[in-house]
DNA sequence: CCTCATAAGTGACCGGGAGTCATTTTTCAA
DNA sequence: TTGAAAAATGACTCCCGGTCACTTATGAGG
């Protein structure tokens, strides 16, 4: 009883930990943020921090792997509902674009996540292992809905749906970098000659890939 | 007289430098280089490198100028060729991933350009500008294609060609980063059950946006 | 209610990297 | 040849991530 009582104060440390880190990077920004201002925020010492994370690394892998939760949460719901396989494509899409419109966090910790997996420094831990599951499961999802497309005849069968799923995956992440990314030179110099934001942007590439996929005869 | 002479050699040992990184960088991965191990590199002092880049950044971001204007080099000549715009499009996608796989330090220095342009943490100077220049430039090819496209028929015309070739350009990276990164997978864990490489998985998507976009009646 | 072994917490300290600047070395026009 | 300006330098500062010897808190057993 007392050991548990233990590791339930140890995970709510660690939550905590993790919603100074988030903080902080909300205030300063992902570079600015240092181990000293998250302890601070969380009133604890910095040495503190180290008994909950190995490094620095393992505080923002953990940002991933919460908000990949928090997506994969909403993906599922999508998944579940009864319709055509292209509608479930169009509605993932949709949800991973608001998750990212409103976690700007979680989403410049997925693409640290990315980066060092495309650098390729990542020391297994059980945290990467969670971080990949996640992004696994996401990929799933996506999946899932083109095999239901296949099925019920609304996504033409001309190509593996793993790879296709990695290949949307990734593309739409592309995109919405890439909106985002205008967004904000928008906003900045609020020229508002043309409408480019996130929404026009991916409801374009959904098209495409519609037209791309789709099963027309 | 004198003065072009000065210049001249400043101008090589700023390319000098330049080397020096991608030469350490390639080494050492992105990460782990050091401005003395650059300036030892070079065979200069580590105060010398801050006469000709106000900081690392700056270094990083003139590795991507040079990079980006190869790249182009290689768009233009396509660009001039006497095909069909969805050809044009087609070989345009495969210079780039040709240029990625052959240079991954350009491609790690652009990666490392859009990371802080999405942070919105770069200050302006000329060559900032000049990246911007690098990067609009690709994206007008990308355009024309479509244009041309659209001109002689292989394209339909049922979109903004500008946003469209933002949509492309934009996916493309996504799908060639995701690729990068299953292809460093694969040789880590080198599990030749699925081939999962480059060349398959942009065809794959170049195929799909073929038939998203093309005109076919 | 005390005792003390163990767990939890801490911040001074260390190594190392980015960037600075007082000083030295080189260049070249007069 | 010379000396003023330009170029080069590396010891230094500052700051950050990470460590560790020490302090404080906890709670089971007497």
């Amino acid at each position: 009883m007392r050991k548990t009582k233990r590791e339930r104060k140890k995970e709510i440390r660690r939550e905590l930990i993790i919603d100074s880190a988030v903080e902080v990077i909300r205030r300063n920004g992902f570079e600015q943020a240092t181990m000293n201002e998250i302890a601070r925020e969380a009133d604890l010492g910095k040495g503190t921090l180290y008994l909950y994370f190995r490094n620095k690394a393992d505080i923002y892998l953990a940002i991933n792997e919460r908000g990949s939760g928090l997506l994969n949460q909403q993906l599922r719901e999508i998944i579940l509902q009864n319709k055509s396989g292209i509608e479930i494509l169009d509605e993932l899409g949709n949800a991973y674009l608001r998750f990212i419109k409103k976690n700007p966090v979680f989403f410049m910790a997925a693409s640290y996540y990315e980066n060092l997996l495309k650098n390729n420094i990542l020391t297994e831990s059980s945290l990467t292992k969670e971080c990949e599951k996640h992004a696994k499961e996401a990929m799933t999802y996506i999946v899932r809905s083109l095999q239901i497309g296949i099925q019920d005849g609304s996504i033409r069968n001309s190509h593996d749906p793993y790879k296709l799923g990695l290949i949307i995956w990734s593309a739409s992440r592309g995109v919405v970098h890439a909106a985002h990314q205008s967004e904000i030179l928008k906003s900045a110099e609020h020229s508002g000659s043309e409408e480019m934001d996130y929404a026009s942007l991916l409801g374009i590439f959904i098209d495409v890939l519609r037209s791309g996929i789709k099963n027309d005869q």
